[in-house]
DNA sequence: TCAAATGTTTGATC
DNA sequence: GGATCAAACATTTG
């Protein structure tokens, strides 16, 4: 669910919420979500006071006066204010005005106290919305993969996930199978455009709700009702009526159109 | 019952 | 040592 769209939204829909305020009492029910121990964080936690939440690539630092509050959503993870805990509720946050839940079901999620953000973490690339393009491209040119699984590695650009990659592409008419190192100059920068125009449009429309992604307020995206590719195996493309073809690249579902996008 | 799902890490192989 | 790729993780849904 959660690629950059969405965390971009969960933050901004949760900030304001949250940030000045104390957290009075933290609960972690999950040893796959939060491997730093669950009663040593929810003691690390109480008391602390949020200084600031932001977001890197997919990543979102909460940062409190006694460290960060790592939480990545994984594929089904879900930040949730005042709204009602269920089975798959993995943490729980009592703040003075209200209550912050983690929810996932597949607990590929991540909810974990640092007293600093370790390096591990510190080693995604720049993020998506901010890389400017002379990076971008130089950092295209160093490797040899096909576009699309480059797309999705969170150390080459972090925010990109498999909804977007494929969007991006087809805004761009690159074939996803296209060898990194050897798009021309003018391709990248074509690359580049789409990049950022997709993901801020996605961010306009609240994200994609393909499954059950939510916001912080449980509310959903509507951006999936503009993907040109992506879930569309079969139908026609939007720009030129030819069918949208799946493959699996790199494990993964990827969506395009046979006609706009040469290899 | 089988396939697929928005993501990352780990281990094998080149 | 670096790059690349498949498997694994846990659960739901069509």
């Amino acid at each position: 669910m959660p690629e950059l769209p969405e965390v971009e939204t969960v933050l901004r829909s949760i900030a304001p919420q949250v940030v000045g305020r104390t957290i009075h009492r933290a609960e972690f029910y999950s040893k796959r979500v939060t491997r730093g121990g669950l009663t040593q964080t929810s003691r690390a936690i109480a008391g602390a006071v949020i200084l600031a939440a932001r977001r890197r690539g997919k990543q979102i630092l909460i940062e409190l006066d006694s460290g960060v509050l790592y939480v990545h959503l994984g594929m089904t993870g879900k930040l949730l204010w005042n709204q009602q805990a269920t089975k798959y509720t993995r943490a729980i946050f009592q703040l003075e005005n209200g209550t912050l839940l983690y929810d996932d079901t597949r607990q590929f999620g991540r909810v974990e106290f640092f007293k600093k953000v370790p390096d591990a973490l510190d080693r995604v690339g720049p993020d998506a919305l901010s890389v400017g393009f002379e990076e971008f491209y130089g950092r295209l040119r160093q490797h040899r993969t096909k576009i699309k699984p480059l797309l999705l590695n969170q150390s080459f650009i972090s925010g990109v996930g498999n909804i977007y990659a494929d969007e991006l592409l087809f805004a761009a008419r690159i074939h996803p199978r296209a060898v990194a190192s050897r798009i021309s100059r003018t391709r990248a920068e074509k690359i580049y455009e789409s990049l950022g125009a997709v993901l801020q449009a996605a961010i306009e429309h609240r994200g994609s709700s393909i499954s059950d992604y939510v916001d912080g307020s449980g509310e959903k995206g509507s951006f999936q009702t503009l993907h040109n590719v992506y879930g569309r195996e079969g139908e026609p493309c939007p720009r030129c009526g030819t069918a949208i073809r799946r493959i699996v690249l790199g494990q993964r579902g990827t969506h395009y159109c046979p006609h706009c996008q040469r290899a």
